[in-house]
DNA sequence: ATGAAAGCGCTAACAT
DNA sequence: ATGTTAGCGCTTTCAT
């Protein structure tokens, strides 16, 4: 017996009141005679009624869904981000939708359609590669970053990548290295440059000379880090020291050095980025900068829920503080 | 000028036509006419029309979402098998919600809420920790599961744990140990159990004994393999080998007893489950059991989806193969 | 091959 | 405080 889900109709008709009160009792409670509420409340308790988010939200020509764009859903990194904007959602009656810039061909194309389809209230932007310009169009529904972009005039929830980088090599300066290389993010991400351009500036503060062969190219994977350590190990005149724009570059990076061989940080001090679980697993056990993801995630959630209540495109950026968290993966020199 | 969206009535308008040719147009073509058809291309494209999903779900009595309960967003492990559900799903034009059992207070009163409330025409459950019972009401959407459940009748993709187990069991005896350990999932997990009565059996097969002192209670976590090690530290006898039953908890495994100065494989051999990413990066790198969680997370949505469209509520079970890799963590003895 | 019309389930004016 | 009514934008009979 598949009985069909009970409607406001079924509710009505039961309570022995019209639908508008039925939907009244339900969502504004206050305004309705506490008799008509129980009755309500009973007849709905009788049919298993809940109401259908498809109709309600046609009727209040919304969708009730945020979604977040993100480039990749497999890295722990954007993962924690999410699971903080789940939580605020959650709380405020929304769902997510997640979608991953990396399925599919074009990503700017997939920024363009959810921005177009009406498949959502809201966007938050995790992905540093989409194309700002994209947002020039009215119309479109408020939108958030939940990372750094650069020209965009956007509302954002971030931390001072720069300002992250800088402390950083600051601590590297502190342990008295004074040759000090980078392994960056991958070109045209906003992340890479922010963070190389907080490198630069502090190495140049300290005096220190910017050695392009210091400089690594990389794309935050871990793999990628192997890479760097491999460029690092045939260098003739090496660094003592580098600054990983990724806590996953840094894993591959030591991964790969004390495979073969090369000590951390007797050999080489490292230090990472962004504080992943795994940091403080490893051995050594990785000095970085921590973000807190979660909290980043929640926030840049509630204030696009502010957006769409209040019909702005536009909002406040929000910066949270970043913290240096000293482990054993760089040595006094 | 905030150019309220095209509705299917100002195409049809510009076209010429009704609003039922313009929806069929754009639906089932091939019942249209040429000449409309063109029209209508040409009228959509000059308003820029997208068809509005909500009202299309209401009409078609669907809401074209699948969600994905999972119990922590930010487990690289479950974000994998998300990333490939979340590609058949937009191959399929399905949106992916995801929520996070873990926010909120009652896991099962979640998915309570999910069955019941129609925010989906389907359901892929990802917690091994939910308990089976829910589902026993009619009239439910189609549910899947891509972890193994206890009792459940449900279609799963998923891999044979206790084949996993064992597998990880017969190389450390392969190697020689005949003192092996286990650090365990939390109790009441699914995962833990199989994994749990995998390795009772390959032990037993081996003719190995069973030590309850060598089992250690953990919850998957990375802190939960260093509280694991602190125990095996302090054991007067103890294992050559520990079988973890995830990679996360050899992380903090390994981790704990290397800050100690234990040395892995040396003094103590270690296996892991899963083949996260880090594993190969960790310095001994990590030897594991393989599971393809992209496609693990791909195959469950191609199945639910098979399932929405037919209309059933149970379907095959699929069960994808797990592989040995081999590295450095468990040595000969 | 196309159009007219009837809703899907709900909410929000507007009445009373 | 409650009921009446008119849609939200779309698809799908049923006619033609």
């Amino acid at each position: 017996m598949t009985r069909k889900t009970a409607t406001i109709q079924d509710v009505a008709r039961i309570a022995g009141v019209s639908t508008a009160t039925v939907s009244r009792a339900l969502s504004t409670p206050d305004v309705v005679a506490q008799s008509t509420r129980d009755a309500v409340a009973r007849a709905v308790e009788d049919t298993g009624y809940r109401v259908n988010r498809t109709a309600r939200n046609l009727r209040r020509q919304r969708t009730g869904n945020v979604i977040a764009l993100a480039p990749n859903l497999a890295n722990p990194f954007f993962s924690q981000i999410l699971s903080g904007m789940a939580s605020a959602l959650t709380a405020a009656s929304y769902d997510l939708l997640i979608v991953d810039t990396q399925t599919g061909p074009d990503p700017d194309a997939r920024l363009i359609h959810c921005l177009r389809s009406g498949m959502a209230d809201g966007l938050v932007l995790l992905d540093g590669a989409l194309s700002p310009a994209i947002l020039a169009g009215v119309g479109r529904p408020p939108v958030i970053t939940a990372c750094e972009w650069l020209d965009a005039p956007l509302p954002s929830v971030r931390v001072d990548n720069a300002a992250g980088a800088a402390m950083a090599v600051a601590h590297l300066v502190d342990m008295g290295h004074r040759r000090i290389g980078h392994i960056t993010g991958p070109a045209g991400n906003v992340l890479t440059d922010t963070r190389r351009n907080g490198f630069d500036r502090a190495m140049q503060d300290a005096g220190l000379p910017l050695r392009p062969d210091w400089i690594f190219g990389g794309d935050f994977s871990m793999d990628s880090g192997a890479f760097a350590a491999a460029r690092w190990m045939v260098l003739p005149d090496r660094p003592t020291a580098v600054f990983c724009a990724s806590d996953e570059m840094a894993v591959g990076f030591m991964g790969a050095l004390q495979h073969a061989g090369v000590g951390v940080p007797e050999q080489v001090s490292v230090i990472g980025f962004d504080n992943i679980e795994v940091a403080a697993h490893l051995t050594p056990a990785l000095t970085t900068i921590r973000q807190p993801r979660s909290l980043i995630g929640m926030r840049a959630a509630e204030l696009l829920i502010q957006m769409i209540d209040g019909n702005l495109l536009t909002g406040p950026t929000e910066i949270i503080p970043v913290e240096l968290i000293r482990r054993n993966s760089v040595a006094a020199i």
